[in-house]
DNA sequence: TAGATTGTTAATCGATTAACAATC
DNA sequence: TAGATTGTTAATCGATTAACAATC
């Protein structure tokens, strides 16, 4: 919908997420990136990458694998592990090199490029959602939301359109990436719709467990479960 | 703030969550909750007991663990032994009887009663979570929400007040679970101050690892790392 | 009883951690 | 060189799955 000042991201190849068997691995990956990355591992380089962030604003120039992971709260030893499976990038007897280190996790976790997602599901979350900035802030920009009746009142400057725009919005502009906030009993059937679209990642925010093509990539985030599992452990 | 129309949970005793070290169990229940369940599990819990919902809403009155792990999309082994670590539910050659499982899990995940959570943070997301009505919905009062610097504008019927109050609002109402969006500079700060209140478990949403008492659970919600992780996986 | 399905044990798999040789 | 710290291997740990005896 808008034009980005970055370049967006026009790539190939999806790839699965946990399902019952399939391995917790992704093979084959674009040139220059290590083609066997551990899913958990990708999640805690996110986590460094944003722990360098402040080490780079803050003018450190080495780190050390104790150090970095102490900030991260994981072990050192996972560290270097995790590192390690990105190629060569520290210097032993030394540590790492903040800046070179944090290029290279960008560029393995493809952050030069700016994201285009969508939005489907303009209820109560999903307005919020609209209306959060922090999306763009990490190089995610929410190009177009979509609702089966759209609210008259636009949370952002995003407006939101009805849901039969979907499929050519997403062809036209070849998105990869939605984000799923609809009530629990259409969240299959649009996340149908979605992946016949084009789509092949969905950040789901619907309370449903989404049966889809290993190779869709899907997280799940349920904030009323996770306030229920501390609840569990807070006594 | 508000007297909500459901008791609400006045209970003792913490527990840990993934710190380094700690194995990822928690010992010592209350009584009638088996002693020893492991965090993955207490997850899934949840997960099931959603969708028992759903059979219990289309008038089901058995299930075995097959149906009911596929709909999870889980494998049935799993399913069941989750569920026999909530002790023996099912009847062997028929299934599980649905609504006394849901009610089973309920009880362990206690859903009973109304739980009393505070915001901190009002900021973008704050706001956005201050005027999601999910919690609600599933058994969580947001009873007050604090920042820094209060916006003129209120989100939901909810005042948010200077952070100044926390500490007497928190003793006060005996409140033990916290939502946390404050800017990732401020959270640790921020989190010392609500354990040292007294809330014993932390809904996490700021960008930063915390480093609390093995004593506080806390969860991490990190949307930009989500969708991160998504497009890594996207192509 | 025969058929079905749980609860549980044993086997597998994957992820984390400790330890240390390589090397800066 | 001596000291430090990585990269990696081997050991440990925990979680998942397969298989089956118990039993409804």
């Amino acid at each position: 919908m808008t034009s980005p000042s970055r370049p967006r991201n026009g790539s190939s190849r999806p790839s699965s997420e946990k399902s019952a068997r399939t391995p917790k691995r992704v093979a084959g990956m674009a040139a220059g990136t290590p083609s066997d990355i551990p899913k958990k591992t990708v999640y805690r380089l996110s986590l460094y990458l944003r722990c360098l962030g402040l080490m780079v604003a803050n003018r450190e120039s080495i780190v050390s694998s104790a150090a970095l992971a102490s900030v991260a709260g994981v072990q050192p030893a996972q560290l270097r592990r995790d590192l390690a499976a990105c190629g060569p990038l520290g210097k032993r007897g030394t540590g790492y090199e903040v800046v070179l280190l944090r290029n290279r996790l960008e560029e393995i976790l493809r952050r030069a490029s700016l994201q285009a997602v969508i939005l489907v599901g303009a209820g109560n979350l999903g307005q919020a959602l609209l209306s959060y900035k922090g999306f763009a802030r990490e190089g995610f920009e929410i190009v177009a939301a979509f609702d089966q009746r759209p609210p008259k009142t636009r949370a952002g400057k995003i407006p939101v359109q009805t849901m039969s725009r979907m499929l050519p919005v997403i062809t036209k502009g070849g998105i990869r990436m939605a984000i799923l906030c609809v009530p629990g009993a259409a969240a299959q059937r649009v996340a149908d719709q979605l992946v016949e679209a084009g789509i092949h990642a969905i950040l789901n925010f619907s309370p449903t467990v989404l049966h889809l093509p290993e190779t869709v990539a899907v997280n799940h985030v349920n904030l009323a479960i996770e306030l229920e599992n501390l609840s569990y452990f807070a006594r």
